[in-house]
DNA sequence: ATTAAAACTGAAAATCAATTTCAATTAGGA
DNA sequence: TCCTAATTGAAATTGATTTTCAGTTTTAAT
């Protein structure tokens, strides 16, 4: 925790941004959430400890969390965005049943290893990327849809 | 082609629906596309050859096409899904740069093995599945942001 | 081939995540 | 402290997607 706040200032700072209350606050409650978080709970959380924080801000550092790589964007349901902590350098591939909408973790080094190689071949600068696998959970396979 | 309508109807009737005139003409005009497209792209394709097929039935056909692994939503960019055919077995990685927005695909085999080991050890009826890679490209990642 | 019930359609309205606007506030260098 | 540009919250807006609904079409049974 105090080393991701102590990094992210000068993330901050070098953008040529400001660091504001609002920005370190979101981090903040953002690493304390154990695995995925929507802008919605995000939102309720800070309602909940009387804290005013706009959807608007949230939304506007989000992206920034993104870039800097704090957070990565994981998935998308009932359409809109879910996000995790990028705690590991473990890739997170997510398998989302598309009937009970259940989403399970599936972490794999040699993915982590071809997303690599990638990078390196083709030059990119990689930020952040995600493996969504969708189809019907082992519960759910018999049913008929 | 043919064999695609041929498994189509069979497809529509085992989930109790109606094999409707505009369910195959939209199946039809995404299998006639090469490469990747949108709800817009699509209603624009209609528009110009007349035929009256409105955004709704888009939106509500694209999802059965999913289901049925006759296309994948390969990712999402200002905003809106884009779509693309399930042509191959070979699984499509999609690079996307941050900046300049440009989408190259990469295709490996490798991928594919670990997707279908994954649904066999967890026993998942798999439909589709994506990877993004999010970036900057060897362009872009020289400019200063 | 008729018929009837249920599913489907287009058009318009509604929804809802995400973005933008704007006046007031705040950060941070001079 | 002062100044200016960046940031904020709240509200308005945007734009993709979904829903509503009255009229139409499919399809199974007569």
């Amino acid at each position: 925790m105090e080393e991701i706040l102590r990094d992210f200032k000068p993330f901050i700072k070098k953008k040529g941004l400001k660091y504001t209350q609002e920005r370190e606050q979101i981090l903040k409650e953002i690493v304390s959430i154990k695995g995925h978080f929507d802008v919605e709970d995000l939102y309720l959380r800070f309602k909940e400890k009387n804290s005013k924080i706009s959807k608007a801000s949230i939304y506007r550092t989000l992206p920034l969390l993104v870039e800097g790589g704090y957070i990565q964007e994981v998935y998308r349901q009932d359409g809109h965005s879910h996000y995790e902590v990028t705690l590991t350098k473990t890739p997170h591939l997510h398998f989302i049943c598309i009937h009970c909408r259940e989403v399970q973790e599936i972490t794999d080094e040699r993915l982590n290893v071809l997303i690599k190689e990638y990078e390196e071949e083709r030059e990119y600068k990689l930020l952040t990327y995600h493996l969504e696998i969708f189809g019907l959970c082992k519960a759910c396979k018999g049913l008929k849809l």
